[in-house]
DNA sequence: TATGAATGAGAGTTCATTCAT
DNA sequence: AATGAATGAACTCTCATTCAT
C-alpha cells in the first residue's frame, strides 16, 4: 500500500533515508554474514535504530531480504552487461563468471537465495530474467565463436551459478590467496567444446519456471525428494 | 554425565537401542527431507519416540545432527574405498564422485552440513579424514594414470564437493531426467589434463585444518568475509 | 500544558480548526466502522493529516474518542429535546428511543462506549446528565399521561438504552429490513403499565454517580464481577 | 493434529490436567472480567503457568476462548433443557431466560462472544443450534399455551439474548440489588400477546446462517455499516 | 528408562506515543 | 503548526531444553 519498498521511493527526510541506508547496509552486512535466517533485531541493532523503525521502511521480513537481494542482482546484471561488451566472447563469459562469483563471495545471504534456502518465488522470478537476458546473450555469443560447448543454454547457469556460489562461500574461509579462481577454472574448462556432448540436457525456460513454482510450493519439493535416482549417469 | 553418545557405548538395553536406532533413522529422514533446521520434536515424533527420549539418547539437537552426519561420511567413506577398487582409476574416480552426489542428493540435510550451514568443527575434521584418506587414494592413482589434472590434489574436494552437493540439492527439483549427472560431466571435464595449469593451489592439509578453527569460530568468519577479493584471477 | 481539548479552545488558525474537524469527521467515521479499537494511525490517514498532527489536537487517542463520542452525545441530548415537543408524550417517547437507537446502529463506537468497552468516568457522567435531563422529561410526562408504567424511572435507561444499541449493532447485519425496531417494540411494550410492578427498583442518581467511578476503576469492578448472584428474581 | 482441545481428551497426567484445568479457570475469569481481548500472556499468568504451557493445551489464543466459549454454551444448553421440564410454559420460558442472563452476567467474555466482537464463525454455528434447538421447544410451548406472542420466533432470541446479556455486563455494577431482572420483566411483559403483531420480521433460520458468514467476514461487516437506515420504523 | 508436561528465551509484528525537522 | 520518522512496550506464537512422573 504505502510507498515503503518501491522502486521510486518519495523523497525521505535526510535522517530517514540515512537510517533506511543504514538499514540496508546493515542487512547487507549481517544477511551477507549469518545468511538470510538472521534476525530483524539483529539488523536493526546493528543499524542502530529500533526494530520498528525497520518496519517503518519495510513491510516485513521479507521485503528487507527483497531489497537486500535486488541489490545483489542489480549489480549481477550490471556486471552481465558489461561483461557483454567484451572484443572477446569466452573472455566476456569467464569476466562475468568470475566476478559474478565475486559477488556471491561477499555474500552468504545471497548464496542462501540461489541455494534456495530462500524460496521465493520472486527471487527466482528475476533469477530467471537474469539468465535468459543478459547470460544468454553471452552464451549464444561465446556459442557462436566456438568458444563453448555448442550443447549448453544459458539456463544451465541456473544450476551452475549457485554451484559456483557454494565454492565461493566457502572458499575464503581457507584463508587461501584467491580460491573460487581455482575451481572457477575447472568449471570453465569443463564448458569447453569437447567432441563429446553433455548428458541429460538444460532445463528448458518452461521447467525453469515450473522449478519456481515449485520452490515457491514446500509440499512439491517434499515430494520432488522421495523421488528415486537413477542408478547410473 | 554420561557418555551418551560416546564412542564407546554402553550396552544398551535392547528397548533402549531400538530406540536409538528409531531416532537416528528418524533424522536421517527428516533432516533429509527438512535439512538441519528440522525440529527435534518433529525428529522424535517421527521415531514414535518422545523429545525426551531423545535427549537421553544424545546431549542436544547438535549431536543427534553429528549421529546423522556420521552415518553419511561412514557411507561416503565407503563409497570412496569401493571405487578404489574400480580397475580404471578414472572410472573409479568418476564413479565415487558420481555416487557421492547420489548420497548428497538424498539428503539435505547433508548438503546443508556440507555448504557449513553447520559449521561444526567435528564435521570438517571428519571430512579433512575423508580427503586425506580414501579420496587422496583415488587421486593419487588416477593422476598417476595420467587421468586427471597433475596440479589437482586430494584437498581440492573439500571445495569441489560441496560445489556439486549444491547442484544436487537444486537438481531434482527442476524435472529434469538426471539433472546433476549433467553438470558433474562439466566439473569432470574440467579435472581432466588440457595442458594449463589451475590457478592457485589446492588447500593444504594445515589450512584444512585450519578452516575448521575458522568455520567454528563465527568471528574469525566474520573476519574472514571482510576480507578484500583479490580484483583479478 | 496547553488546554488541547479544553471546553475553551482558542482561537485556531484557520488550518488548524480545519484539520481538527476533519480529525473529528475521520475519528466518527472509522470509530463507527470498526469501533474504538480503531488505529490512531488509520483516523488521521483518514483525515489526510499525520498522526503527530492528531496529537497537537488531541493529548492522546482517549481524548479523540471523547471528541467523537461528545459530538454522539449531543445528538442524543437534542433528539431528547426534540421528542420533549412532540404532542402526545409516549409518542415523544418512542420517537426518542428509535431515533437514539438509530443513532447507535450507525456507531459502533458509540455502542462500544455504551456497553462499556470504553469505561471513562467522563462517559457515564455525560450519560447522567443525559438521562437527568432530557431523558427525565420525557419519562416524567409519559409518566403523567399514564403511557407508561408508574415505577419507571429515567435512570432505567441507564440499562435500557445500552441494551438496545446492542441489539442495534447485531440488527444490521442479518439482512433483515429494520431489525432493531422489531426488538424496540418488544422492550415498548414492556414498559406500559401492565398492572405489576418491575422487580427492584431504579438506580439511584447517587448509585449512577457510584457506577462511574466504579467503572472507571477496573479492580473495583472485578470486585464487583465476584459478587454472588441472587438465585431468585 | 493433536488431540489438544478434543472433546474427547486423552487421560491428562494428573498434573497436566490440573493445569489445563487452571487454565480454563483462568480463562474463565480473564475473559469474563476483561473480555476476549485479554492476553493469553495474562491468563497463563492468572493460572500460574508459562505461556507456553498454554500452548501445549490449545493450539492458539482462538482455541482457548473457544473452550472457555464452548463451557459457557454447554450450560447454557443444559439451561435450556431443565427449563423445559417446568410444569408450566411461561415459568419455563423466564426460567430460562433468567438463569441465562445470570450466566451472562457473569462473564463479559461471553457476551462478547455474543455480541459479536468475537465474529467466530464457530461461535454462531453453536448459536444457531442452540437456538434451533432446546430454545425453539421452549418457545413453542410457550406459544402453544398462549403465553407468548404469536408472531414470535426461537430465532428473535439471536437477538433478544445479546440484548439482555448487555444489561447484564452493565447491571451488577451498579450495586443494586438484583438488577437485570428489572430489565428482564421488561422485556418478558414486551414479549406477552397484547393484539398487536411486532414489526418486522423475525431471522430465519437462513438468515441467521447468513448472519455467521458475515460476521466472520469483517468485509461484510463494514459493507453492511454503511446501509441506509430507514427513517421510519 | 521413557514419557508427558513445562519452560525461558526469543522471533516477527503492531501500536500508542514522542521527537526532530 | 504540521509532518515524517522513531521508539518501547506488548502480543502471539515457536523451539531447544529440562522437570517430574
Amino acid at each position: 500500500m504505502e510507498p515503503k519498498a518501491s522502486a521510486e521511493p518519495r523523497r525521505l527526510r535526510a535522517d530517514a533515508a540515512r537510517n533506511r541506508q543504514r538499514l540496508i547496509d546493515a542487512a547487507e552486512e549481517v544477511f551477507a554474514e549469518r545468511g538470510l535466517d538472521a534476525t530483524l533485531d539483529d539488523i536493526a541493532k546493528h543499524a542502530g535504530v529500533n526494530v520498528a523503525t525497520a518496519y517503518r521502511h519495510f513491510d516485513n521480513k521479507h521485503e528487507l531480504a527483497r531489497a537486500f537481494l535486488q541489490h545483489q542482482l542489480d549489480r549481477a546484471n550490471a556486471l552481465a552487461r558489461e561483461a557483454a561488451e567484451a572484443a572477446d566472447p569466452w573472455t566476456g563469459l569467464t569476466q562475468f563468471l568470475e566476478q559474478a562469483v565475486r559477488l556471491m563471495t561477499s555474500s552468504r545471504g545471497f548464496v542462501d537465495a540461489l541455494s534456495n534456502a530462500y524460496g521465493a518465488e520472486w527471487f527466482s522470478e528475476q533469477m530467471h530474467d537474469l539468465l535468459t537476458g543478459p547470460i544468454r546473450l553471452l552464451v549464444t555469443r561465446a556459442q557462436e565463436a566456438g568458444a563453448v560447448r555448442a550443447d549448453l543454454d544459458a539456463t544451465d547457469f541456473a544450476l551452475i551459478l549457485p554451484m559456483l556460489a557454494s565454492v565461493s562461500e566457502r572458499g575464503l574461509v581457507a584463508g587461501l590467496p584467491e580460491p573460487f579462481c581455482r575451481y572457477l577454472s575447472v568449471v570453465l574448462a569443463g564448458l569447453r567444446p569437447d567432441g563429446t556432448p553433455l548428458p541429460g540436457r538444460a532445463p528448458s525456460d518452461a521447467e525453469l519456471r515450473a522449478d519456481m513454482a515449485a520452490k515457491a510450493d514446500k509440499h512439491a519439493r517434499a515430494r520432488a525428494r522421495g523421488q528415486a535416482v537413477p542408478e547410473k549417469c
